[in-house]
DNA sequence: ATATTTCCCATGATATCCCAAATGATCCCA
DNA sequence: TGGGATCATTTGGGATATCATGGGAAATAT
């Protein structure tokens, strides 16, 4: 099971090209999967995953009554969603609605969670880093069960 | 399997013509398939598909009592639809019809939606595109915990 | 004949490809 | 332990291809 793990801070060049982070690359690779970028929902950073992610949410609106709400929102979800192609030396290009949303300069930082990665404007990460660490400490932790339960839960993979 | 995702915003030239998104007709031209444009059912925009979804239509109406007001509503649907010829560069007309019912000027969004896209005035588009991620703030978001429902197997990670 | 529509080609903007330089990490041997 | 040397990775820039768009000419219809 290879994970999106770690952070890794890149530059954007004059073009809007970013290099994907070489290990993030060869989780891609080795599963020969193409990446999928979209806008985060609740937060201004982007999302980074594979295709299966995707396949879920098409599935899951089929199954939902059109009408609803949470369809809408799904959909919003896809129709942010690209699949970006990388060129020979691993670099996509970021559309400027990307980064517009994630407000965006010269840097990207890629923070990888789990079976899938963020990418946000490196001083806003830092921030939501140092607060997240301070409510852990105030607040106390949220119920984390490694090991015994795992799947009831759903995901636990830490929202940042 | 591939979708059509993303947002696109093409211009509609003074003889009434629109680029498909290039995206958007590899998928239709790896299928083969022609495109079709329907008016939605629930919304002020256009919906384009290929054959099989107008297939789908079709065969749910044969399914149902053929004098219930679903069926007729369904109907709609398809005495709405058009097969949509492109020029050689990928373009094609719309009618009178269809833009007065999308309320179109010289714009049109494109914003797919996994099996299918949808037309949309630009500016109504984003305002529901925003409508969609507040309601995501507010009331979290939609329970895409289909990992869980649907695949035992695991990579629930989706928050999100 | 007049108004559309369809076909064809031109153009500018932008993304993609390809090669090369810089940076940084790892390894090997003294 | 240090000092190169080697390799992987990121970054940069120029050349090339793709795509959206515009307009004229041919074809079709009214």
């Amino acid at each position: 099971m290879d994970l999106f793990l770690s952070t890794f801070e890149n530059r954007i060049d004059k073009k809007g090209r970013l290099s994907v982070p070489a290990p993030f690359r060869a989780v891609l690779e080795r599963r020969r999967d193409p990446l999928y970028l979209f806008k985060s929902l609740t937060e201004p950073c982007l999302e980074g995953c594979g295709p299966e992610r995707i396949g879920q949410i098409v599935d899951a609106i089929d199954s939902m009554d059109s009408l609803s709400a949470e369809v809408a929102t799904l959909q919003t979800m896809l129709s942010s969603a690209q699949e970006m192609k990388l060129d020979g030396e691993g670099r996509m290009m970021l559309s400027g609605d990307f980064i517009d949303f994630a407000e965006l300069d010269d840097m990207a930082l890629f923070a990888g969670i789990g079976r899938s990665f963020q990418i946000w404007l490196p001083a806003r990460y830092r921030e939501r880093e140092t607060a997240a660490r301070s409510r852990a400490r105030t607040d106390g932790l949220p119920s984390l069960r490694l090991g015994g339960a795992q799947r009831p839960t759903g995901d636990t993979d830490g929202r940042r």
